[in-house]
RNA sequence: GUGGGAUUAGCUCAGUUGGUUAGAGUGCCAGAUUGUGGCUCUGGAGGUCGUGGGUUCGAUUCCCAUAUCCCACCCCA
């Protein structure tokens, strides 16, 4: 009999760490409620084809990353390997379109790309998301950024640096990309095998390529940044003015190039130093397009992707303060099997009032219940015998000031239920 | 898909130049006055040495394969 271990590419979130998680999720949700965002959940898989044709059947995350199954109807689907097509989706689905402009999405999701594993890359995820549709100009593009700039901050999370580009419309990339093919044709051969046939798929791909031998060709290619069209280039400086209006600080990065094909204009990251080679924590942009080629009425939309896992290992790295899970306030030990019973009565007493109690449930010893109410870290201690039920009055121990009280139950009730607070 | 490192107790790791019952620390359980935790002492449970083959009288150790983890390329969050 082989053990069964947890699925290559997916860990276990163990209590130890979730608070952690809960945390970021509480302040995510809490600021993006704060900028108008509401929470959307979509299904965790979708029909095959939202994918090819949403997030670009040209790309990796399509062409060779997708958890793709048939279901018994013989319908082909795959686990969401982001969360905007999803999101698109359903836009266009419930009719969004006749909502209140603009229409403000976040989600927290799972998602799933069959990848070889590396520090800060599952194959199963979590990202944190906002998408907004229905704005077209560059001070949404900012506001976006703006909502991310202070989620990092009131996490506590520093030295991320925001990088922008604009990558344009389909008409300057369609002029760009004739530019770029003719300066790349001499040095074509030379080339890595996934540029050549990037050449004549998405030429703007090759920018982006880390090849040895294709770099020096990449650093001299003209960039796009560099060839917009006049629309998009207002739109751009539109976004750099309204991101110096707003004080966030960010550097022009023309070697972004989104791996994502709905990217149109806007697009940026946030990007540490800490995470391994994995140091993009979060990647969006403009997709104008997309909302059209899903099947909609031409709809501007820009939206973000926020990797967790690798958002929390920033925050460890950077040692920042997280709250400390919530513990146990008092337990009660019970001594002697009649007072035992009392014992389980009072705890689910201090419970209903919203107290953190446990008591034993191992028959263990005095002393071995003591032992593990100090593991526990609780705040206070009571030992309830035959005498407690007698008298009615209980010594309440306090285990951090070593010191103890007599009372009543009633007295103590009100003490726990002040100090749990 | 390519390359490097690792895998021994729940956890962190020793170790065996191939040889009887494989070790430590920590954690877990119990005991040291049947009414009081943290410190100390004592005891106990817990490992087919990742899995499958091969070489050998004998493999946890050597060889091969495979799985998983870590790291880099690539890609992305």
């Amino acid at each position: 009999m082989s053990k069964i271990s947890a699925p290559k590419g997916t860990r276990d979130i163990l209590p130890s760490e979730t608070a952690a998680w809960q945390y970021a999720e509480r302040v995510f949700a809490d600021v993006c409620g704060r900028f108008g965002y509401q929470e959307i959940r979509i299904p965790t898989f979708e029909q095959t084809e939202l994918f090819q044709r949403g997030v670009g059947d040209t790309t990796d995350v399509v062409q060779k990353e997708m958890y793709t199954f048939e279901d018994k109807g013989g319908r082909s689907m795959t686990l969401r390997p982001e969360g905007t097509a999803g999101v698109v989706r359903s836009y266009l689905e419930n009719g969004m379109a006749s909502w209140p402009s603009p229409v403000r999405l976040f989600y927290n999701i799972t998602a799933f790309r069959y990848e070889k594993m590396q520090k800060g890359r599952y194959r199963e995820f979590h990202q944190f998301g906002c998408e907004a549709f229905g704005s077209a100009g560059p001070v949404v593009d900012a506001e976006m950024v703006s909502l991310l700039d202070l989620f990092f901050r009131e996490l506590g999370l520093k030295e991320t640096s925001l990088r922008i580009n604009s990558i344009g419309c389909p008409t300057c990339r369609a002029e760009y990309n004739q530019k770029l093919k003719e300066y790349l044709k001499p040095h074509l051969d030379k080339l890595c095998d996934t540029c050549q046939t990037r050449y004549d798929k998405n030429p703007l791909r090759i920018i982006d390529c880390k090849e040895p031998g294709c770099r020096p060709y990449v650093q001299e290619a003209p960039a796009l940044l560099d060839n917009l069209c006049p629309d998009c280039q207002a739109h751009f400086n539109g976004f750099c003015n309204n991101l110096d209006e707003l004080g966030l600080k960010y550097t022009i990065d023309k070697g972004i190039v989104r791996g994502l094909d709905y990217y149109t204009r806007t697009v940026f990251e946030f990007v540490s130093e800490h995470v391994g080679t994995q140091g993009t924590i979060c990647g969006g942009g403009r997709y104008d397009g997309l909302v059209a080629e899903m099947g909609g009425q031409p709809t501007p939309g820009i939206g973000f992707a926020l990797g967790v896992e690798r958002l929390l290992m920033e925050l460890q790295q950077q040692q920042a303060t997280m709250p400390d899970p919530a513990g146990i306030t008092v337990y009660i030990a019970a001594l002697g099997s009649g007072a035992a019973a009392e014992a389980r009565r009072w705890t689910l007493r201090l419970r209903t009032l919203g107290v953190r109690a446990e008591t034993d449930l191992l028959q263990r010893s005095l002393k071995a219940q003591l032992k593990y109410a100090g593991k526990l870290g609780v705040r206070y201690t009571v030992v309830i015998g035959e005498d407690e039920i007698k008298t009615g009055k209980i010594k309440l121990k306090d285990m951090r000031q070593h010191c103890e009280q007599e009372m009543s139950f009633e007295q103590a009730e009100q003490l726990l239920i002040e100090g749990d607070e």
